[in-house]
DNA sequence: TATATTGCTGACTGGTTAGTCATTAATGCC
DNA sequence: GGCATTAATGACTAACCAGTCAGCAATATA
């Protein structure tokens, strides 16, 4: 019996590999957690066997690390350039970076990176702390310099920004824990777009300065709007 | 060679044990997820043997439901009736409800259920079910009466209730996260206490209404201040 | 076409662990 | 004390899976 044309069991593709295994092996870690996750079905998700995975990475633990590195960093330097170019409010900058992370990680597979972390962080302390130096303190800086021109300008109230950022990025992050871990719970599904512009309507009108004009996100965060849910 | 009076081997305790293992697998769970935690390990570190551990639960999946099931619902009735009893502003409501949940869940192991429900949904779509209904959805409901209260009688913006719950919710959920999965990358710690009354604080006069008086968490959320860190 | 190179495969193995069960010892009852 | 009951033990097994490797087939080179 031979084989179809199509049958691309043999396909040579030595570039392309990488990237489609990391990819693989991200969508089933997040899915069913690290430990949960057969090498056999990324290799099956990826289009191959196991032993070819293991051409590309040394083991298991090592392709997590992958995963895990080269997801985010490309995404973090393009926020700080883009904080160091703006000229404007501090709101408009929050919104500009909020609509920055939805479009580069909250809306594609990236998000689940958050919940990988924070599934495994006890089992990989070493990537952890990794992730922790390198995607989070970097992100926290970079809202850190929003909030604190803000705070400067008198366009903010003077709260402790270390504690105004981390209410500033929670909601972020539990929206893409949501979507992996109940949102298929739920019939009526959770709206991003109108999530983020809440939160950010609260947010920057609780940290206005008195006499400040009110915050309205809608202006800015409103990619792709739906009617309203009841 | 005789055993020592203090040798608790084979003390038999039918009444204790099951709570004492269903404490220690959730400890290990939320350390290191369902599938990389080990039944000896749990058995060990209650205190027992693996056998004992299957004369209470007929598998690592039944013991995995004991652990979510009876951890909250306690809590979720608690709250429920301190809801019902209130007299007072939406805003003290809302304080007490956080304060409520901090003093029964955020600061007890029970917190860890939320990381362990995040990291094994997807391999649990049963439980997790039962999770979003019984504690999500209740405990949703809680906060949903208190946004409305506030809403009916002018004391809050008119907002979408269900975003303005879950932006209320977000931060306590990632803060039960961060105990278990980053705090310890960070040399210098999360003050939690200082963490709610900045939320309360941001969130409330983010959704107070024009003209209403300005919002002061600092009254209520404040057990055991310590110092602000920098 | 012949040969060398190398990306790819899948059967195999060694270690690990959920779940079992024959045995042991604590307790209660006479 | 003697006997019956049952909580507790830990060695055992069957299954599962990360990691290996000898061979196969696509491509490059001559």
């Amino acid at each position: 019996m031979t084989l179809s044309r199509s049958d691309r069991r043999w396909a040579r593709r030595k570039e392309a590999r990488p990237a489609e295994l990391t990819a693989a092996a991200l969508e089933l870690f997040v899915e069913r957690g690290y430990s949960a996750t057969r090498l056999d079905d990324v290799a099956a998700r990826a289009g191959v066997s196991k032993g070819t995975l293991y051409l590309y990475f040394s083991s298991k633990e090592e392709l997590f690390k992958a995963v895990v590195r080269e997801g985010l960093l490309p995404v973090i330097e393009r926020g700080e350039r883009l904080s160091e170019e703006h000229t404007g409010s501090a709101g408009d900058l929050i919104r500009r970076l909020i609509r920055n992370w939805w479009e580069s990680v909250g809306r594609t597979p990236l998000a689940g990176i958050a919940k990988l972390m924070i599934s495994e962080s006890g089992n990989f302390p070493e990537i952890a702390q990794f992730y922790y130096q390198e995607v989070l303190t970097r992100g926290h800086r970079l809202m850190d310099a929003a909030v604190r021109r803000g705070m400067e300008s008198g366009e903010f109230r003077r709260l402790d920004p270390d504690f105004a950022v981390r209410l500033l990025v929670a909601p972020l992050v539990m929206l893409s824990i949501w979507r992996f871990s109940f949102d298929f719970c739920d019939s009526r599904r959770l709206d991003p777009q109108q999530y983020l512009d809440h939160h950010i309507d609260i947010f920057l009108n609780g940290l206005r300065a008195e006499g400040g004009k009110p915050a309205r996100a809608g202006n800015v965060v409103s990619i792709n709007r739906k009617g309203k849910n009841k």
